[in-house]
DNA sequence: TCATATAACTTTGTCTGACAGTGTGACATT
DNA sequence: AATGTCACACTGTCAGACAAAGTTATATGA
């Protein structure tokens, strides 16, 4: 059988990806976005056009166009003649994150089983999620924990489920940032994790519902707690200090 | 108690409702929505920015904003260099969405069941879709249907749910319309739709759940069906040809 | 002194115009 | 037939402008 060697099919070349360019508008997104679940844009704080645009060195159209994108993804806020904001969650909002992540994470679990899918990755994330507790900082607890559920739903295979995914991990970290009481975490998250992990790579559905539920309720109910107030005006800040990205921090500080 | 006149608290003016006041941008992605889901705007159509901002006497960038809302939504997709298109949604796709699906109507449910939320709506919503059958034409009956499963979701008082349901109306019209079969409905929608919302409203749980599995798994299979072919070239329009909105019939031609 | 009205300032919402970079199709060339 | 070249169209991004709306500060009157 004779190739020619110009022009060969794409088979030939398993090497060479698609090329991806992202827009200014998709990295403003992003960097916003991350700024938001580091902590840097804390809930509430409003976007100055012009002074995020410089910061950025980007035009006002280009943040524009961004700043939809997050409105859109429910992580930005747009109050008329008054700008964009940051999402501040209220304490209706915690049910309402939690119901779609247990809609989300329900589904992805019965498709891993019924497809019958490698589930290498969540047990990768469980292992992330114990190192994690070794070191016991809440914020990278939170990450890992987000981690591991994001893990869940990315062996599903689906690719909007995933999406969706991503954009309830950038929720729930709203929530805790818009509780006064800053980032906690549950000390009993590894064992409820590690008996889900076990559950859906075993195959067993209703179980593992029935452990995603209860991981579910009781994040859900932490929030609630007494003396929560997610709707509290003060915001404390990740328990652990980490330095926020310096860029981000500047910009907390001049965007008022 | 005295109470200053002048500056009540919201409570006692029920009546009196948050302003809305939409930015161009959102009505502008509202438009483009509605086309798309109207069937005036094809799966693949190219959007000329210029053409399209002068026909919506708006400025190309507030259009740019309203696109990346749509982006955002999934409903168009972004070419670097070659601008934005109306979503084709391609046979991978089918699964992926009623698997979204599912996820948002089954947690509904859930929620209406468990919170014993009011159902009128669901059995309004049956009553259209039955309406809508006599009148035996294919666009009419899809609407029906699609709002019957929002309405479903509507009842269980979740507005992240309510959302998603609304954008995954979207999807599921793009897969109709990128088919190249055009607009098809089965005939049995009508009953397994009575059965469901008599299931929810009777609160039983696991049989509701079971019925909308077999309608998302019905529906899927007939977009995948023999000769189906999603990712067809060619696509029908609606069938019952019902004259598209003067302003986009217009649109559509000039938009190439 | 407190509350309201006016003024000054800031920021948003939107538009126009501009221009380099990239994609596209026609045409010439090898 | 494949490649190279050119012109054209469109996108991606920017700077600047300005009215409308919001915000803060100041002045005025009870």
């Amino acid at each position: 059988m004779i190739v020619t060697v110009t022009n060969p099919p794409a088979s030939e070349l398993p090497v060479l990806r698609k090329v991806v360019r992202s827009s200014t508008s998709d990295l403003i997104a992003d960097q916003l976005r991350n700024a938001i679940y580091n902590g840097s844009l804390e809930p509430g704080q409003s976007i100055n056009e012009v002074r995020t645009a410089e910061l950025l060195e980007v035009s006002r159209p280009s943040l524009r166009e961004a700043l939809q994108r997050l409105i859109s993804e429910g992580v930005m806020t747009h109050a008329p003649g008054r700008g964009v904001h940051v999402k501040k969650m209220r304490v209706t909002d915690i049910d309402d994150v939690y119901a779609v992540r247990e809609a989300i994470e329900s589904q992805a679990i019965k498709l891993i089983i019924r497809r019958e899918r490698a589930t290498a990755r969540i047990t990768r994330a469980l292992r992330e999620l114990e190192r994690a507790i070794e070191d016991n900082a809440a914020r990278t607890i939170g990450d890992a924990d987000l981690s591991f559920h994001h893990a869940l739903v990315a062996c599903s295979g689906s690719a909007r489920l995933t999406d969706l995914m991503k954009v309830s991990m950038v929720h729930t970290r709203l929530l805790s940032l818009s509780d006064r009481r800053g980032y906690e975490v549950r000390c009993d998250v590894l064992d409820s994790h590690r008996e889900l992990a076990e559950a859906v790579t075993a195959g067993r559905e209703s179980q593992s519902l029935g452990v995603l539920a209860r991981i579910m309720a009781e994040a859900a109910s932490r929030l609630h707690g007494p003396d929560a107030g997610v709707d509290a005006q003060v915001v404390k800040a990740l328990d652990d200090g980490a330095a926020a990205d310096d860029q981000w921090s500047r910009l907390r500080e001049r965007a008022q």
